[in-house]
DNA sequence: TATGAATGAGTCTTCATTCAT
DNA sequence: GATGAATGAAGACTCATTCAT
């Protein structure tokens, strides 16, 4: 019986190996100037070998991004069940889980936020990113029923939060020559003054 | 005398028409997509002639990036003059600047921050980012020293700044596909979050 | 008895789908633009398998041709056979049916004919193609003995019609964007041209 | 004074050299065969060097088809005034000039000819091709118009010599093997066969 | 009988760059 | 100050084929 398991293991291993030094290299060059020719030299396998497993670069760039918001996506939908009828709770967890999951696969976020899109990934909706973003919006949208947030357009409000922590979490993951001050403080008052910055009265804590 | 003049000036001209085109085509093809070549057919010159001005192809892209980056100092240093004695207006509108600055600069703003950086410019001390970033060091000192700001350390305050309104710029730039709501609403949503976060009293306005 | 059967049909008829798929897409794109993967995609089999009955491309292809080359031969002999005792009937039936065969198997015809040979086919002795010009040979040879040709060496005059009979063929399959006349009218014109041309009388039609 | 002439020669020696060696290279192993890279290896330099003289291997073949047609339509310019007059001379030396054309440049012959025309090239009108071909369409005219032909559509005529000269040409180049009658026997037979075919009269020779 | 995985050589083409002039 | 010719390396990708199973 363990022919096919070995197969099995076998194959995957290789669809994985590309993954993870694809992964890699992404992170560390760019999508540019990585070329299939040096991801077959880093796994020591012929460039043909990726082409038996991925369509084109493309192909497997993409299958990277959709691989990494799937966590995301998984890691977003804990701390939502966590929280339930804690919308702030639930939205200060929400942002903290993105930036953890952000330094912690900083290669994984860093193939699906830091690089320019490529065209063909016309349809924004229902991609994974999408999905991803979700939360936030839906985390905004509790907060405010609640009454909690001062007057802004939920969608905007949204956004400006999406968009700075990915500022923390992509220049931690780029920057790595920068002295920046420790992480946990960096997050912990990034965190705070966005949710302050964005309440209706002042938090009681 | 007219003719080292008009040397001069011709040596200039080709310089700049390098320069100018260049900036064009970095900025709608992107770093990667540029090549010598192209640029030398746009310019209407040899590629080699480019070499007389410019060590390479990075060393051009260089010139380009700190003439930008110089041209941010300067609006910041403006912003710093317009504001003398009102520190919170400085910080906002340093903020402000900034931000504009990046969506305006796009591709250099990209190669500047959202890239690992390449080889040789290991040093940030004293690059042009580097002096730009200390002007968001200085408008933070300045509020606190006023006593506006909830207790916070200035350094993590700057930082948070920083990163916030990088993410925004970041995005924008990388991500031209995802629906955002008018950059002019996102960057006054933004600015005004942050703001409000970081002061110990609710704003007046 | 009946599994050795069904193995039996079962392999010819991959053997055959095969064929029939390959000599599709030979006439379709040409030798050089079939692969053995987009034959064996459009077969629904793997690559591999076509390698279980054919050495390689190349013999795949010469079966093609052989196979085809067999039914010109039938073709002809069936003509003979039709003007058993017309000897000039017959010649003007084997120009047309050589000439129909060449434009119904247009990739066939070319491979054959139009390529300088491939390697290992040095001896056209016994060929398909040697069997096939032997008709011309011998319906000449039964004209001249029926005194109706004028005064020509007999292998001078089969060559000649063979080689201008080859240049229709030949021109149709290659020169697709000239605006040739209807390709009936270019055959009867020129079989009768020929037949006239060789024929020491004027023909009675 | 010799600095410039050198250059152009060189210049143009390694386009020659180019054109030369592709030339034979297409006429041997067919377009689809012929690679940029076995080309560069051939004339010994580099396979960029060739792209310095030739857009891509379109344009590179191309250029060869139209020197070809160039050289034939001199050659067939002086048949005609040599003949003035005598359409029917005319019409048998251009045949023949067609021929020997053929014969004595194979390669280039071969190239233009016996390759599978290119998508690319859809506009026949105008093309070299078409001019050379216009000579025999003009020929036949005249002596249609002097009365000498049977009955027959002129364009057709045209075509049917065209094809039929060509199937000699083009077999003498490619099948080497086949033990043809001399060539002279050949066209000879094939000129006088044709000519004789499309008379009202026999034709008092 | 048939396959999945893999390869080595090759495809056209473009790149940044240099050197003699 | 500028060029034309040339290169070596690399780009993504496809090919016919093989081998273990």
């Amino acid at each position: 019986m363990g022919i096919a398991e070995r197969r099995a293991r076998q194959k995957s291993s290789l669809r994985d190996t590309i993954l993870a030094s694809a992964r890699q290299m992404f992170v560390e060059e760019g999508y540019e100037a990585v070329s299939m020719r040096k991801l077959a030299e880093r796994i020591e396998y012929s460039p043909t070998a990726i082409y038996l497993h991925f369509a084109d670069k493309d192909a497997l760039f993409r299958t990277l991004c959709d691989e990494t918001f799937a966590r995301l996506v998984k890691r977003l939908e804990k701390a939502r069940a966590r929280h339930a009828g804690d919308p702030l709770g639930w939205l200060r967890a929400g942002l903290e889980e993105y930036i953890d999951f952000g330094l912690i696969h900083p290669e994984h976020y860093a193939v699906t936020f830091l690089q320019r899109q490529r065209g063909s990934q016309a349809d924004f909706e229902g991609s994974s990113g999408e999905r991803a973003f979700a939360f936030l919006r839906e985390a905004v949208a509790q907060c405010d029923e609640a009454g909690l947030l001062r007057p802004m357009q939920r969608e905007v409000a949204a956004q400006v939060l999406w968009m700075s922590i990915h500022g923390l979490v992509a220049l931690l993951i780029v920057d790595q020559e920068f002295p920046f001050a420790p992480r946990r403080a960096l997050i912990e008052a990034q965190v705070e003054t966005l949710v302050r910055g964005m309440l209706k009265h002042r938090p009681g804590r």
